[in-house]
DNA sequence: CAATAATAGTGGTCTGACCACCTCCTAATT
DNA sequence: AATTAGGAGGTGGTCAGACCACTATTATTG
């Protein structure tokens, strides 16, 4: 009859170890009491501690090294990315909107680091261009996938990488062949990102995308 | 010397039991295999399957209701907005970049929804904007708030929604006013919606995000 | 003093045992 | 015969204890 009698133990624990955290003033990096210490201070089972645990694991708040202990994670919360994307698109309908979205996240990507990417970024992504004469096609192709995620990253927002990241491997988990940029893609990126051309970069890669989809 | 030896068990059965979900074509409200069965079928302890289970729980992914089994649920992810939020709070990084992706998400879902939105939208919208003079301030609020949804959903891009509503839903829970749209914008966007003009469209989506970024 | 070996502490996993709760089927009652 | 009370079995919730693998610290040894 009881209604809301108890709430179960590991949601519990997760209140008293936000608590330890607070009382005792632990900030990323810090270590957490053991598991063995907090199933005795918190006077409940190890495992309901470990359940507790395990969740905050999963949603990246605290990494456990094993023989060392649980310590504090840096909380982004960038990790709701990759486990919720990884159960949301269960459908196989979903393909396009993927694709879809994924080529969207490298336009909004790209339109941020033309604005933002420094000398350095710029200097990266021209040796990497040179890189790619002194190799095998194979491994060109493993630079031009460098070279792109650079470019992603040179957007400055950390959780639209991830995005980019997350689209990225599930999509390829799906056989379908990831559409990396060719090398011709990666100079003429190059060449409008130094001239800060946003306009004609976002113009190159919806050509790019266009070109893509009428292959299929 | 192995640098990835093996994944947790825990990971590991998350992993099983999303191809099983996959595979059995199991849907939200469907009934996962028991606890018990689970840790036969993969051969692992019953407290690993518990682990990964209470991590996705957490999540909301799943429901458990004691005595019946264990359930999928729709992801929605208000649980993990709600435990991340109690946790984190204090990394500005993070949320600039959340606002901000919030923000260019919005923008690519409008600028698709002005290519694809039909005339039943259309009416919808329409509908909304007339329901808000016969209603209270707070009320009106609400209309908006169903008004933008109701655009975003317009884009016809699932996953780029879904991304909307873990970001909004995410960003609220920072105790940070999330900047639905004014009244007046709603009728703006609905006249571009109409005559499909979708640059216009976008400047008036950045002009609102920058005066609401010029506020703090 | 430095290198090495033993030790204690920590997370990772499994097993088995209860408990509380729900569903469903059966048997007794009306 | 229809209804109801009761029980059996399945399910999640929790705990205790036992190993294992790994790490860091300490003690030992050369």
């Amino acid at each position: 009859m009881s209604v809301q009698p108890t709430e179960k133990v590991y949601i519990e624990i997760l209140k008293q170890i936000k608590a330890i955290i607070v009382e005792d003033g632990l900030q990323a990096g810090d270590k957490l009491p053991s598991e063995r210490e907090l199933s005795d201070r918190l006077k409940v089972g190890r495992s309901s501690v470990r359940e507790a645990l395990r969740s905050l694991e999963l949603l990246g708040l605290i990494e456990t090294r094993r023989g060392e202990g649980t310590f504090i994670r840096e909380a982004t919360g960038h990790r709701l990315v990759e486990v919720l994307a990884s159960f949301i698109l269960n459908d196989n309908k979903a393909r396009h909107d993927l694709q879809e979205t994924r080529h969207i996240v490298i336009k909004d990507c790209v339109e941020l680091a033309v604005r933002r990417c420094g000398s350095s970024t710029i200097a990266k992504l021209t040796h990497l261009i040179k890189k790619m004469d002194t190799n095998e096609q194979e491994q060109v192709n493993e630079v031009c996938k460098q070279f792109e995620k650079i470019v992603i990253q040179a957007c400055g927002n950390h959780l639209l990488y991830r995005l980019y990241v997350e689209l990225t491997g599930y999509g390829s988990s799906l056989q379908r062949a990831n559409s990396y940029w060719p090398r011709t893609l990666c100079e003429e990126v190059l060449a409008l990102l130094e001239k800060k051309d946003a306009v004609k970069l976002t113009d190159l890669l919806s050509k790019q995308n266009d070109a893509l989809n009428a292959i299929e």
